[in-house]
DNA sequence: GTCTATAGGCAGATAGAC
DNA sequence: GTCTATCTGCCTATAGAC
C-alpha cells in the first residue's frame, strides 16, 4: 500500500532502522522488517539506500564527524595547560557520548559494523587518536591507562536509562578526573560466598 | 575427512565457536564456518549441540555463575562496614571482568545473544543486582549514578589490549573508588576546533 | 560420533513496469 | 518513488546411513 509522496522518507528509514537496529541488532534486522515496519517494499529501500550497509554509515555520520572535530581540537589545543586542556576534553567527549548515545550504543554492540572502514575502523581509529592525545605524547603506559579509566567512567553514561540535567553531567566529569588522578589501590581480599543467587 | 574420537571435541567446537563470534559476531557466524574450520560437517555440530544458541549459554555459564556468586556474596555482607564492603566488592567485580574478558566481550557487543533469557537477559539482572547492591538499599539517584562511574572505571578494561599485573589492577581498582568519591564538576567551556580530521 | 543429502525458509539484491 | 516479481545463495535444522 503507497504512501504517497512524503518529504521525509529518508530520514523515517533511517529512523526507522536505528529503532530496529538497537532493538534486536544490524544482523538480526532484515531489510524485509523495515520495510514492512515503514509499510512500503524491500525494492522501495533500495532507491533511498544501495546497500543495507550504507544505512549504518549514514546513521553514524554525524557522530564520526563530530568526534573528528574533538580530535582535532585536542591537537590544537596547546600542551601548556595540561590540566585545563584535559577538564575541557574530557568534558567534550562526555558531551558527544550523552549527544549521540544511541549511535554509540549501535557502534558497540555490533560486531559486524566495527570491521567497516568508514564505520566501525574509523571510530576505534578516532577514540584511539583522542587517548593519545589525552595521554600527551609523551605518556607512560601508567598514563595511558589513567586515561583509558577515565574515559571508562565517562562510558558509564551508556548504561544509564536516561540523561538528565548538569547536575549528573557534573558528576561523571568529576568522577572521570577523579578516576584519571587516582592512587592504585591493592591487597583487597574477598570472602567466600554463602549460596548461589538467580538459579 | 573425519578425525577420528577425540576427547576434547565438544570444548574445540566452543573455542572455534568463541573466537569466531568475538571476530564477527554472534549472528554473522554461520555454523557452516564453525563446522569447516573444525574440519567436521553442520551435522555433526547438531550432535554436541541441540540448536546454534546453545553455544552461547555454554559459552557464557560460567561467568554468569560466577556473577551470580558474586551477588550473592554482596548480601551476604555486612552493611555496616560500608567503605571495606564496596572496596571488596569493587575488586571482586574487576577480577571477574579480568578473568572473563572475552566472555564479556560476546555479551555487550551482541544484542541478539542479550534477549536469550539464560543469558543476555539473567546477566542484565544480576549487574542490575550488583549496582543495587554497591549503592546500598537506601541509595539516591546520586549514589546510584556513582556507582555507575565506579563500575564504569573498572569497564576500562575491556577496552585495554592485554591486562597484566597487580599494579594495573591496583590502579583501576583506585580509580573505581575515586570516581566514587569524585566531586562534581562544572562549567567547562570547550574551544572550536581549527579543522576536522579524519576525512 | 560423524557422515551425506536435503528440506524449507528467508536473506540481500536486481529488473523493469507504472 | 514505489511497485511486483524474481534470482541466487546461504541459513538452520533434520533424516537416516555408516
Amino acid at each position: 500500500m503507497p504512501r504517497g509522496s512524503r518529504i521525509g522518507t529518508r530520514e523515517e528509514i533511517l529512523a526507522t532502522a536505528l529503532d530496529l537496529f538497537l532493538a534486536q541488532g544490524y544482523e538480526a534486522t532484515s531489510l524485509r522488517e523495515i520495510a514492512e515496519r515503514l509499510d512500503i517494499t524491500k525494492a522501495a529501500l533500495y532507491y533511498h539506500f544501495p546497500a543495507k550497509e550504507q544505512l549504518v554509515v549514514e546513521l553514524t555520520r554525524q557522530f564520526l564527524n563530530d568526534l573528528a572535530d574533538l580530535v582535532a581540537t585536542a591537537r590544537a589545543e596547546p600542551l601548556s595547560e595540561r590540566r585545563a586542556r584535559l577538564t575541557e576534553l574530557l568534558s567534550a567527549y562526555l558531551d558527544l557520548l550523552i549527544e549521540h548515545q544511541q549511535v554509540i550504543d549501535l557502534l558497540s554492540r555490533n560486531p559486524a559494523t566495527q570491521n567497516h572502514p568508514d564505520v566501525g575502523l574509523r571510530a576505534r581509529n578516532l577514540i584511539e587518536a583522542l587517548r593519545t592525545e589525552l595521554a600527551g605524547p609523551d605518556a607512560k603506559a601508567e598514563d595511558k591507562l589513567r586515561v583509558a579509566c577515565a574515559m571508562g567512567a565517562i562510558s558509564s553514561v551508556a548504561m544509564l536509562p536516561v540523561m538528565d540535567g548538569e547536575r549528573v553531567r557534573a558528576l561523571i566529569l568529576g568522577a572521570a578526573l577523579a578516576a584519571f588522578d587516582a592512587e592504585p589501590v591493592g591487597d583487597v581480599v574477598v570472602r567466600s560466598p554463602s549460596r548461589r543467587v538467580g538459579d
